[in-house]
DNA sequence: TCCACGACCTACCGACCGGTAGGTAGCACG
DNA sequence: CGTGCTACCTACCGGTCGGTAGGTCGTGGA
């Protein structure tokens, strides 16, 4: 099984027609999008879709890859070299909060969205590369509580909310609200990685941990959108 | 508009049909599953679940309204009374934890994955009654930022990091994990509302915060599922 | 000049979709 | 006994679904 399930190479036109499907799978939801939809979008009939793709699951298989694909590129290769687990930490939240945020790149939301669509083997394959950054997660996690660099925390549990609070903004967030993708970032990288000021409590240095606390935030009113 | 948008309390039958088909479409989404089948799952056929329901649409709404029905008396009515305001955040993020991994209430997870299927008043409807709970969490968040209890935070990030963390869940929490729910819900509490030790850096008390480091937890491998 | 081939098309398939018209069996009430 | 009502049923509607058989047409290489 390779990467997209079909040649790969097959040139710009496959490309073009998993966008198109991906904007309109994930303004509709995959089971709410006929191919004739699809096809449309392409300027196509179903029929000329068909030569270009094997069935409907096998589109969304592809979509998901190539979502993936562009996640590694957009995250992962940015931040997997950095040293300081914490660091790393928050330069991955930050960059896949506003991959998430930009709406570049529908095949990410898709992913997220569609997280029990596919069944059998492609499943399988998607789910393994998604354990893939959770393993990356959960070793970062370890690491930096090992460290007395935050908390010490379950590396699941760490991996988990981090991703829950940078993979639930796509059901929220909207462009124009009150919060930019940056501040939102920021934010949450302040929130649960807090810069740390001063070690050593009972002796033991780096394992607590005093945090700094800057006089700033707060401020009231959402601007933004239901949970 | 009243809460079902159908009289209220016409039976129990209407419940059960409610759950019978929150069940099926949390299984298979709302777009996917078709009432013959919901109507096969109700021991009827699809015209006689039309005498009890308006339309699909209708019935999601139902649903949904009932799911959060059940959120507010699960969760909040046991929260919101709680004066501290961490201690508030506290107990409704495991009473929140609870009901998305214990499977009763199928309507719940509807909301969750659902969130953009209803369109019109209905969706405006159901955004208003989850936007009640966004503002219940931005004002504790706010409080509790406020008397120094929390690192300071825009309550709208704290709020939407919270229901990221506990919603997120849902993806991908699976019964028979490593993790037990209950582990799950003390590991997020401990991270996100860790207990305070000392307060006062520079004079100005209650607003810094020294955090309480037990020598505990960490460990490795994942065990559970997919982001 | 010929022809193989990729990139589409028209026309169609059987299954199934959400929804309804109209009938009926059983029961409560007078 | 008759009437009215609820709770279903059978049978059907027009439309759309995912998918395909088989044809057309432009292009590039021999």
């Amino acid at each position: 099984m390779t990467t997209s399930g079909r040649k790969p190479d097959e040139g710009e036109r496959y490309k073009a027609i998993l966008e198109t499907a991906a904007r309109l799978i994930c303004e509709r939801g995959y089971e709410g999008t006929s191919m004739q939809e699809i096809a449309a979008a392409c300027r196509m009939t179903k029929a000329g879709l068909y030569h270009h793709i094997q069935n409907k699951e096998q589109l969304l298989f592809a979509i998901m890859n190539y979502g993936m694909d562009l996640f590694e590129e957009q995250v992962l290769s940015h931040v997997q070299d950095i040293a300081d687990p914490v660091d790393r930490l928050r330069a991955c939240m930050r960059h896949n909060i506003l991959l998430v945020t930009r709406g570049w790149s529908k095949e990410v939301i898709i992913i997220l969205h569609e997280h029990a669509t596919l069944t059998g083997e492609a499943r399988a394959f998607i789910d393994n590369r998604k354990k893939r950054y959770v393993d990356f997660l959960e070793e970062a996690f370890s690491q930096a509580a090992q460290q007395g660099r935050i908390r010490p925390v379950d590396p699941t549990i760490g991996a988990f909310s981090f991703l829950g609070m940078v993979l639930w903004v796509y059901k929220w967030f909207k462009p124009d609200g009150r919060l930019s993708d940056e501040q939102i970032a920021d934010g949450m990288v302040d929130l649960l990685f807090p810069p740390i000021v001063a070690a050593a409590v009972d002796g033991q240095p780096g394992v607590s941990s005093l945090r700094v606390v800057p006089r700033a935030a707060s401020g009231s009113g959402s601007g933004t959108e239901e949970p």
